[in-house]
DNA sequence: GATGAATGAGCGTTCATTCAT
DNA sequence: CATGAATGAACGCTCATTCAT
């Protein structure tokens, strides 16, 4: 599809750029430029500013996710799955910085705020790996008993603050501390 | 002293807006006008906007260790410290909501990168309560052996991220939530 | 060109409000109003009010220097082209008083010392119709001996003094008094 | 006096602040800073900004005169009091350059015109030392008859423009070259 | 469908002036 | 008398969005 071309320029443009400089280093007609389209060109494809940055973080989770469902341990044990998503996580991370850099800036953002909300409320019809992980971790018993957010923090917060600060040069992430790193956020969950 | 009623008016209010709407929603302008003075009054107290932001900071950051500082536990074991830590974190957060969302906003945006590396490079410096936690944890072999950021990481990210749900309404972080939360984090860092 | 209609309006507007009441009088909100364009237009046409401004001046420049070469006296004798330039000056600012009054706002100001800081070290290379009469005349011992920076000020600082003095309606500098003048000013540098 | 030291370090601080850095770079608070008195007290001696201005210009004249009075050769010949007259303006400006750059400054914005206006009008009434030199030629019939105006343009301007462009570096105004450079002012006035 | 010239609300910041102390 | 904290109109400039071509 020629059209599909245009978009798909805007979009990865727009990333990279916003990924990089942050919302404010990213104005529409940059996006344009670097895209090699008209600034009206944008408009033909998303509505508004707003549209296109919440499409860019849909595209990417659809992206990761996509990544942590090959070689997905169906049917194994909770802790495997635990490990796979969480190693996984961190190795798309690493394997795409400007992905994790755009999320960081989205979610240190208003919009944040608006999709996590969202998210919330939308959980129980939308099943997702994150919340199969909870929901066979309690029921197995396997894992505390703690709302799922809880779970959530206790098992992610400590791995995207750390893929952070690797990529800002603080800390060096690599394969023996990703393990370790896991197995803590593990020890942080199990029972 | 009256002189320093409208520097207060101004950090109350910068604070405030900025804490709810965002840098972006907490225009000089808006500030001005919320605090009851002229804008020019703002620039008398603080020399620029970064400078207005970077000190509303500071200040939360100075309530925030002093509170912590209140009954510290001092030559107690690092266990019993890391929970008086962690815990205070959390109260002085939920009791002080604003200083809470204004950190968030400071963190998510390019003066929490500027501040957590000024940090990292002054850290041997100036001795501050969490590298005291970090340092004798490891001398006597009771935190796992790990960077000093993956270590904060594991401490606090969780323990933020679920401050930061719980003001949104996600989750009800009391006492009881509050206690297996922190026990969650040191089963992270212990040995 | 359609596009250049608004250029246009905005160069000519700038031009007369700075001429007529200072660069002070006119400040780009002014500017925009008056040519009839919004404020951000000027800002596709010129980087900055530096550019626009220095645009203005060396638009202005090469339309004078257009009008001294109508007819010059190529290879005629010095005197002969020094009476041809120093009239062609008078004669074009009295028909373009703006292009004077411009002029004298743009020297008298930082932009002018930078200007002629420039035209200075750069006068080497390019050559042009003032440089040429002082070396020719130089060259012929037809005047006397003094920097360049002394010769172009005894040619043209009574003359500048003198049309601005007549715009603003202290003398009257017909054909008549220009031609005194203009023999003045040739006494003075002559041998 | 107390009363007037006070006066004399605005006066004196007003002065060396715009002749170096303009009028933009002189704002009232750095005037006061520097003079050591407060932003209220200058307005106690001045009404306002422009009245401030237009005084230390007035002084700076005064000052000029009184020094071109020193050793005035009254009674000579109008050519002897010429070339005392312009060999002082340029002995003045160059022990004095703060003066003569504030005079430029004075002269390059709407005070300038104004300026010369008031004097233009003024000039029956109150006379001068330069008025009597072109009165006395005239009527000895040493000097060209020409309106006074052109009389002074030719006297002065290259005079002055040599001058500034000696501050600026671009020439060198020594004793040699102000000798030279009076004696072709007065080849253009004088029959 | 694609474009980009045009727009103007809104931003951070400056500074002459006032007036309560 | 002297002060300087307070003011707010005004500045240069940015950028999301529109719409005629």
């Amino acid at each position: 599809m020629k059209k599909q071309k245009k978009r798909e320029d805007i979009i990865r443009t727009a990333m990279e750029l916003i990924a990089k400089e942050g919302f404010h280093g990213a104005p529409m007609s940059m996006i344009a430029e670097k895209a090699g389209v008209g600034i009206g060109t944008i408009y033909r494809y998303f509505e508004n500013r707003d549209v296109l940055i919440r499409t860019l973080y849909k595209e990417k989770d659809e992206r990761m996710v996509a990544f942590l469902l090959e070689n997905y341990p169906h049917g194994q044990p909770v802790r495997e799955c635990f490990f796979h998503v969480c190693t996984g996580v961190i190795d798309y991370c690493i394997l795409n910085p400007l992905d994790f850099k755009y999320s960081e800036q989205f979610h240190n953002s208003p919009y944040g705020v608006e999709y996590r909300r969202n998210r919330l409320f939308a959980s129980a019809s939308k099943p997702d790996i994150f919340t199969d992980l909870y929901e066979r971790g309690i029921a197995q018993q396997v894992i505390r008993n703690q709302p799922p957010a809880v779970f959530f923090n206790l098992a992610f917060a400590p791995i995207i603050w750390t893929i952070r600060d690797h990529l800002l040069g603080f800390v060096d992430l690599d394969a023996s501390l990703s393990r370790k790193l896991v197995q803590s956020c593990w020890d942080s969950v199990k029972i």
